[in-house]
RNA sequence: GGCCCCGUGGUCAAGAGGUUAAGACAUCGCCCUUUCACGGCGGAAUCGGGAGUUCAAUUCUCCCCGGGGUCACCA
């Protein structure tokens, strides 16, 4: 036995098992040429970010499109970040956009063959290979922390900054780099705490190339700092996970931000030193946004921007298809050209391509999200918009969800107007949220309630409001159709002085109290109170004879109201 | 500061030696129109800077500058 293998020993009597013992419990998985297997791996420190959701789609993607698999692992190796709950929400955002079978979806529950799919119940498998790294010299026990913290009781970093050389533990810092087997014992003995550090084999001026999926060739000097694998709880870092899950769960391409990029050296090291095999790997560009107060760009972070969280976007009401395809569109620039091209196509048939991802920083711009988000809706019809609305309303605005309910046909006939019917539907609304007050004029529960703000142009007399509408009201009929509801509006306007030919009117303004526009809004006001609404006559005809006539009447004793008190 | 990534309009970006430097969103103007939205037409707006290589550089090389990431017993 060499020394290397007495220190394995002593520090893990009890891990029995060998790394091939692991490696052939989880043989390869049988999957048709070129098949991806990526995975999502969120730590439970929150919820879904954003971020994240970008990571996620673009996973989900290349493992589909090549037939392959996308699992979900969960990464808790840090129980002090860790937020109660948070997995299994996590889980189910990740679900909600990107459905998947293998992996976690709660601590009762996951599915698959690669398990388990929870990194803290993997604690035994990280230590078998931390215990082999060790047996061969390739890592070994360091005491150099205090016994009762996690700093890192040993001030090298300071004399290290002074002295202008990389800061980390190494070198002649490295002071557990050689303990004899004697003196490991001693410290044992001793009780004394410890982690298990990588031995790096690099000296800082060997190079290495990391052929990356997006970025090419990159050249990055070896590792040649000996981090920590695992920590003084026994539990691993990420680096050590990631190499042993990825490799036991056949992960075939790692796809996970650029802020991954600079540790590629010690996964490398961690790979050869197990003679294990890489996967591919593709670092995405940031997600980024616009600090308002400094003007700078930074990092989306949840503390300063609430739409950070997934979350936010579901409860404003983007359609789920919205958000996807503008986070898919910030990932990958010809998802906009193929989604011109092939309208209504499935958005599981594009073929996202790694080699155009964007690889600068991308901007998150909410405005092109809304435009993206009015395309997805527009192309809804009313029933399906119904639907949407109340599962949203049900848990964000009950009063929706019961005008919902009351009238089902009612409202989806309100959904309908200037879509359903028409060629080009109207693309005014981008999330669920803007419903109910975009169309609270179309319920008189809505509409009374709220306080009467009548929206006349400025120019428009009341007098002449007054004349117009007590002339419509005696001539307006529920039961006309379209072409028979604006002549009526013509006639009438006419009657009052009101020019109908908008270009007879452009020519000789002076002539006339105003145009057929004018007339029309005096009507559209009345009714629904605003300026800006889908087409009238629809409106009218939902609204019912008796509602308009209603409303017309109030305007009219509303205005006769301001003029008794001199308003004009 | 060391190491690494990135740099085309306000934003996402196509272009890979020779182009009038695409397209989308936003913005401005006009048209259509009973309002708004939609739609149509048009405008303004971009190759970070400097050296090289070349007949020719947005495109290749180098330097600089700028932005970002990372240097934890976090992921």
């Amino acid at each position: 036995m060499t020394d290397y293998e007495k220190i394995a020993e002593l520090l893990y009597p009890n891990i029995k098992k060998t790394v091939n013992d692991y490696i052939n419990m989880y043989p390869a998985r049988k999957l048709p040429d070129g098949a991806e297997v990526t995975r999502l791996a969120p730590s439970p420190t929150g919820y879904l970010h954003i971020g994240q959701l970008f990571q996620c789609l673009v996973n989900k993607r290349i493992a589909d499109q090549s037939k392959g698999v996308f699992y979900v692992r969960l990464e808790d190796t840090d129980q002090k970040r860790e937020v109660a709950g948070a997995g299994p929400i996590m889980a189910e955002m990740i679900n909600y956009f990107a459905p998947y079978t293998e992996g976690f979806h709660d601590y009762n529950k996951q599915n698959g063959d690669y398990g388990s799919y929870i990194q803290s119940e993997r604690q035994a498998i990280y230590l078998c290979f931390a215990k082999d790294l060790v047996s061969r010299g390739l890592a070994y026990p360091c005491f150099c922390s205090s016994d009762d913290d996690d700093d890192e009781s040993c001030d090298y970093r300071e004399e290290q900054k002074k002295l202008g050389v990389p800061t980390g533990y190494y070198g002649k810092w490295a002071k557990c780099r050689n303990l004899t087997y004697e003196e490991v014992k001693a410290n044992i003995d001793a009780g004394k705490k410890y982690t298990i550090r990588i031995k790096a084999n690099g000296n800082g001026t060997e190079k290495m190339v990391h052929k990356d999926l997006l970025r090419g060739s990159i050249v990055f000097p070896k590792n040649f700092v000996d981090y920590v694998l695992i920590k003084s709880t026994g539990l691993a870092l990420y680096h050590m996970a990631h190499v042993v899950d990825d490799t036991l769960m056949h992960t075939s391409t790692v796809i996970r931000g650029e802020e991954w990029l600079s540790s590629v050296p010690l996964h490398y090291q961690l790979f050869e030193y197990f003679g294990l095999k890489a996967p591919k790997y593709l670092h995405t560009n940031l997600l980024m946004t616009t600090d308002a107060n400094t003007g700078n760009t930074r990092k989306i972070s949840k503390r300063y921007d609430p739409w950070a969280d997934c979350r936010w976007f579901i409860e404003q009401g983007f359609p789920k298809e919205a958000i996807i395809e503008y986070v898919l569109n910030l990932a990958n620039s010809a998802f906009e050209p193929w989604r011109t091209a092939n309208p209504n196509a499935d958005i599981n048939e594009y073929i996202l391509k790694t080699g155009n991802m964007g690889k600068s920083g991308a901007m998150f711009d909410m405005v092109k999200l809304v435009d993206v988000s009015k395309n997805v809706i527009a192309k809804m019809k009313a029933p399906e918009i119904y639907s949407r609305v109340l599962l949203w309303a049900k848990k964000y605005d009950i009063t929706l969800a019961y005008l919902l309910e009351r009238d089902k046909e009612y409202a989806i006939s309100i959904f309908a107007m200037d879509r359903d019917n028409k060629p080009r539907p109207r693309k005014d609304t981008a999330k669920w949220s803007e419903i109910k007050e975009f169309y609270s004029y179309m319920w008189d529960d809505l509409y009374l309630s709220k306080e009467r703000n009548y929206d006349f142009e400025e120019e428009t007399k009341l007098k002449d409001i007054k004349e117009l509408l007590e002339r419509y009201i005696l001539v307006y009929s529920a039961s006309d159709d379209n072409q028979t509801w604006f002549n009526k509006v013509k006639e009438t306007a006419s009657l009052c002085g009101y020019c109908t030919d908008m270009k007879e009117y452009k020519l000789n303004p002076e002539k006339y109290k105003g145009s057929i526009r004018t007339a029309s809004t005096i009507i559209r006001v009345a009714i629904t109170g605003i300026r800006e609404t889908p087409d009238l006559c629809e409106i009218m005809k939902i609204l019912g004879e008796k509602v308009v006539h209603a409303r017309i009447v109030e305007t009219i004793l509303a205005i006769e109201e301001f003029i008794k008190n001199g308003i004009e």
